[in-house]
DNA sequence: CGCGCCATTGATTGCTTTCAACGATTGTGG
DNA sequence: CCACAATCGTTGAAAGCAATCAATGGCGCG
């Protein structure tokens, strides 16, 4: 397996400027102001509440790395969580325009995070027409994928949920540069897996248990494998054109291209074996 | 109905103008430019699919009367409304920014719609920072929405998801001047909320009888009351904050800025008898 | 008047939850 | 270095919510 069949990741591994250049067609000059208008990377510790539902928000929060998600909570305690957040990711994008956040944002692993000051950026989006054209997009993948998983919760099994779900996963870190081949790693519990499919963990063990003897998929620990992308995919009906990767350079994305094929995405190592 | 009981820039009874100036702080001069930006008004038949999923948009239509959703319909024909639209409402707003639709628009019942120029829209935003802002804030009630049904449909029950529906359905319509009191017009079958809920049209049938026999809701054909907003509520765990009510004039909407408190919300009528 | 759409009802099936317990792993403090 | 707690994954049995299948009745419309 050889990174440089993925181009998308920067050089210096910025997920967040790897996946404006991969999904925006912001030039060097807007993708400058981008930059400069972050604030120091902060860490973050796992399970932090980075923001809280109802509060007023003064500044965006973007994923350099780790794993976040946005969190609805119900009175009683129930948890549904309204979108994972991945590398290179807005945390928070909504609130570019919202009064008050209409979710929490809170770390599934230790975090790397920078901020974006929301009326700066809103001054910027007005004076570049790109920038506000990069932002509108990003907003719209962000329903889009809200849309895609609102199908999911309502009419897909939790078998199809949960093969869709591992599918998403795969081209969304690709795109960041954080997959390896048809691999990831997946940091997060079965619990919080639960949250994001509206199951119990009980039941995310099982159905992901059996993806497993069926040879669909492979996991050691946090590590998890496509085994069968073909299969995979035909069993979630995995269209992933809500994910606009399109303009993305790079074979990696062909699949996302040609969406009524179901070719295999074999470019390298199938199993954890073929890397020792 | 003749179409001279819908101006679309008249103020009469245009919802998509109540709308604006319900949620938004657009001035005058504002409203005047995105009233001037609608095309004719026109009829369309229920059923009728306006938009197709992976369509390039070019523009985006304005809900004038009836009820509409974003449809995503899987490969073996399971389908799934990702969101009604209302009166008033922008049926499309992604599109402003995306390549391709993400899903399908389809007329639940017959409908009046207006139409408005993507890239006219995209350069009056770049002019009048106001409707930049305006246009985000809808995106963001547009994804808001969107959020709390994932959060219903992952961890709601069905009687739960409904009550919490119909109490959406309420304040929603109540802004754009389309329910009378507790109670307003439901124009579409069981089967269209059963897609919305992602339930079956059968189960949805008994939950709704449920509601009727325990005297929270009244039905009388297509007109629905809701008798018991209080306890409504309460089974739903309603809380309204997400649909960014707070700055509506109106004491309707005291709910809305009072998410805490269980009032009766019984300015009028009760039921139908009330009405006679 | 007959057709089609929609609401309704009953019986049965099944997917997912719930409850409970156990094992494996990791991190921590003595 | 080991005991211990805490977290997470795993498993089994039982219960429950919603789907499925099938049939009936009401209503509007051509």
């Amino acid at each position: 397996m050889n990174m440089h069949d993925l181009p998308v990741a920067d050089g210096s591994d910025n997920p967040f400027g790897a996946r404006l250049r991969g999904l925006t067609r912001l030039g060097g000059t807007e993708l400058g102001v981008l930059e400069r208008a972050c604030g120091p990377a902060r860490h973050v510790r796992a399970k932090a509440e980075l923001v809280r539902e109802g509060e007023r928000p003064e500044r965006l929060h973007v994923l350099l790395d780790g794993w976040a998600c946005r969190v609805k909570l119900l009175p009683d305690g129930r948890r549904q969580i309204a979108g994972l957040v991945l590398p290179g990711e807005i945390c928070d994008l909504d609130s570019l325009y919202a009064p008050k956040s209409d979710y929490a944002v809170a770390m599934l692993t230790a975090c790397t995070v920078t901020t974006l000051d929301c009326a700066a950026l809103r001054a910027q989006a007005a004076q570049h027409p790109a920038i506000a054209e990069a932002l509108g997009f990003l907003l719209v993948v962000d329903n889009a994928m809200l849309t895609e998983r609102n199908a999911s919760l309502g009419r897909r099994s939790a078998r199809e949920h949960l093969s869709h779900l591992l599918c998403e996963l795969l081209l969304r870190l690709t795109l960041v540069g954080r997959a390896r081949g048809n691999g990831y790693t997946l940091p997060i519990t079965q619990e919080d897996i639960g949250d994001v499919l509206g199951l119990t963990s009980v039941h995310v063990n099982r159905v992901l248990q059996r993806l497993r003897n069926e040879g669909l998929i492979q996991q050691r620990g946090h590590d998890l494998v496509i085994c069968e992308w073909s299969t995979l995919r035909k069993i979630a009906a995995f269209q992933p054109a809500y994910l606009h990767l399109d303009n993305v350079e790079g074979s990696a994305f062909d699949i996302a291209r040609a969406p009524w094929a179901l070719q295999t995405r074999r470019s390298d190592g199938i199993g954890f074996d073929a890397r020792r």
